[in-house]
DNA sequence: CAGATGCCCTGGGCGC
DNA sequence: TGCGCCCAGGGCATCT
């Protein structure tokens, strides 16, 4: 499930491997079952003889920047993967879109569940209108983000979670951010105090950083991989998500799990409050 | 406004 | 071994 951190993992090596290199050809036999997409046509005429000039990231989306001012966008969801691979490597099931570079072999967007997006577009600020400041956002000081909670009556995870509040954050990271936070998820965010309040915002930017550093967390499905099909490293630090009955690192108590919003939530019933 | 539920989708894990 | 069930959950629609 990519959320930041592994976007940004496969942003930086889309940056790496492809800026500066042309399509000069452009596929797309399944894109139209991804939830959001372009026509295959209309893709096809915008991105062929283009240049990649840029490789940006806003929450979980990906925006590849072209030569002519168009964005290529692109949303992993579930269990997307863009994957860089000669142009004679065999083909994937679930493959979407086949991107062939001048010199440069090809990019794949795979994606079995086939919740991602992909889609051109000239207007990305109305494309993703929805979405609130991406949580590395260097603007996003511990000030104005004590200054976003107050007064939210909402629970501190459906918040965290909360794509329109602070982009980037999903289930994962939610529940590590809130343990290292040493927060419930059931907290209401205007009942913190100030020094809980710097300290949420603290356990996300760390928390977030460290996950980049080690190019985010794999689970045991594997679903997550890099640009070149490794998985990430880390899901050894995780402290709450996938821990249901280990010992907390902290306290020694018992991570719990339980169900809230159809989803799973891990966390440590001691010293969370 | 907050929160719960259901939907889209497929692969993997589990119990019988 | 095989079958069916459940689960994973991002984003959105819909309801209470």
């Amino acid at each position: 499930m990519p959320e930041l951190p592994e976007v940004e993992t496969v942003r930086r090596d889309l940056e790496q491997a492809f800026v500066g290199c042309q399509m000069v050809g452009v596929e797309a036999p399944g894109l139209i079952r991804l939830r959001r997409h372009s026509l295959p046509s209309e893709l096809r005429a915008r991105t062929e003889g283009r240049t990649l000039m840029g490789v940006g990231r806003w929450g979980k989306y990906l925006l590849l920047g072209l030569d002519s001012g168009d964005d290529v966008v692109v949303h992993l969801g579930m269990s997307g993967q863009l994957r860089a691979v000669p142009s004679q490597a065999p083909t994937l099931p679930h493959t979407h879109v086949v991107v062939t570079w001048a010199g440069a072999g090809q990019l794949r967007l795979v994606d079995p569940r086939a919740f991602g997006e992909l889609f051109v577009t000239d207007r990305r600020r109305v494309e993703l209108a929805h979405l609130g400041v991406d949580a590395m956002d260097p603007g996003l000081t511990a000030r104005r983000w004590g200054a976003a909670l107050a007064g939210r009556r909402v629970r501190l995870k459906a918040l965290l979670m909360d794509q329109r509040f602070v982009a980037g954050i999903g289930n994962l990271y939610a529940d590590e951010i809130l343990w290292s936070a040493k927060l419930g998820a059931d907290g209401r965010a205007c009942d913190l105090t100030s020094r809980e309040a710097g300290r949420l915002w603290r356990a996300m930017r760390v928390t977030l950083t460290a996950a980049i550093e080690y190019r985010g967390s794999s689970l045991a499905d594997a679903q997550y991989r890099d640009l070149a099909g490794a998985v990430g490293r880390y899901q050894a630090f995780h402290q709450a998500y996938g821990r249901e009955g280990l010992a907390c690192r902290r306290c020694r108590s018992t991570i719990v799990r339980v169900r809230a919003g159809g989803r799973s939530a891990f966390s440590c019933p001691r010293c969370q409050r």
